[in-house]
DNA sequence: GCCAACGTTGGC
DNA sequence: GCCAACGTTGGC
């Protein structure tokens, strides 16, 4: 098993909105960096553990835990010329992003905001506290996971 | 294949 | 809203 951070501006989707889903699950549409593609595609299996992280917002930081129930297909809206994702250089024979759906598993208490994050020694080789890394998917090892739930109040 | 220009991300 | 740091694009 992997343990995951997915980024989401809360505005757009958030910790709640998940909760508030049919199933308490949805699909992670929207992927458009060849990296966290690489990821989401290659590694990304179900049963994997996932903290949804709020960026962009008053409060950053990690909201809450999800599950991956479904692993790597195709992400329709790139070919929904409607949708703001869309990719007219995606090929349906062989697609160039993909999806998978995570559940709802818990909300925290409190943000564990990045902040706080940054302060902890044991957390130092994670994207999100390196300058520079913008990855929406990033891995986390299982001690940082471990670590970083251990601060979370479920 | 280089690299300047441009667009996006995301913390603050 | 600012702006630094990236990623992508496209001319050459």
């Amino acid at each position: 098993m992997n343990y995951w951070l997915f980024k989401s501006e809360p505005d757009a989707f958030s910790i709640d909105d998940l909760a508030n889903r049919t199933n308490q699950t949805e699909h992670w549409d929207g992927i458009r960096n060849y990296q966290a593609r690489n990821f989401l595609r290659d590694k990304v299996q179900q049963g994997d553990q996932v903290f949804i992280y709020h960026s962009s917002c008053k409060n950053v930081g990690i909201a809450g835990l999800a599950e991956v129930v479904k692993a790597a297909y195709p992400d329709h809206t790139q070919f929904d010329p409607e949708s703001n994702y869309y990719d007219p250089k995606s090929d349906p024979e062989n697609p160039r992003w993909f999806m998978v759906d995570v559940k709802f598993v818990a909300k925290f208490k409190q943000i564990l905001s990045l902040k706080n994050i940054k302060s902890m020694p044991e957390i130092t080789e994670l994207g999100l506290v390196k300058k520079g890394h913008r990855l929406s998917i990033m891995p986390v090892t299982k001690a940082e996971f471990e670590h970083l739930l251990a601060h979370c109040e479920q």
